[in-house]
DNA sequence: CAGTATCCGTTTTGATACTG
DNA sequence: CAGTATCAAAACGGATACTG
């Protein structure tokens, strides 16, 4: 029903996905830090699609506390670790190819 | 101003743009064709697609008569071979891991 | 601290009739 | 044959006040 192509492009969909998978790449991060990171995200936007990589299962959230102030740490999942290399081939390309754009 | 992995995302960002690609690859090919392959898009998206890969230098377009009927024809230039083995990778990882989505 | 809820503007896509 | 034009619908993202 779907093209392989269309799932790997469901889960990475987003304007801040890929770079929240690489960002969380090898580290365990509170989420006010993620905040600090993408300062530009809305609030609505950056938990949106930080629930979507964690439904799908890319990434993991453990919550500590059980009233507020809670604390929430989020990590890279076994599975979204498998996701990184493409990601950063997509990164190297436009790396490689930037000045197409420039010149435009 | 733009990360490398914005450059490769609005590269490739469009429903069909990535498919588009893959299709293009290693055959030269009239528009016709290309309708009847993608015959689930739109003729507006796909024309505004097609005409966003060929402005950024992805594909090459040689129109042929000086009146209609023309005969168009497409096909991937030399910068647009790069991608492809990226778009490729993608592909394959969402072949590998479809049963997490079917599973949803 | 880590979110939710609400409202709103922009961007993307679709359907379809028409044209060089 | 290969598009363009027009209009509408849906998806996406932003701002910000509020809450467990």
């Amino acid at each position: 029903m779907y093209a392989p192509i269309d799932i790997f492009w469901r889960t990475v969909k987003g304007k801040y996905k890929a770079k929240l998978l690489i960002y969380l790449n090898d580290r365990v991060i509170r989420y006010s830090q993620i905040r600090r990171k993408f300062s530009k995200a809305s609030e609505r936007i950056l938990i949106k699609q930080l629930k979507e990589l964690e439904k799908e299962g890319l990434i993991e959230k453990k919550v500590t506390g059980t009233k507020p102030p809670y604390k929430t740490e989020y990590k890279l999942s076994n599975y979204g670790k498998t996701i990184c290399p493409i990601i950063k081939q997509m990164w190297f390309w436009g790396e490689n190819h930037a000045q197409v754009f420039n010149s435009i």
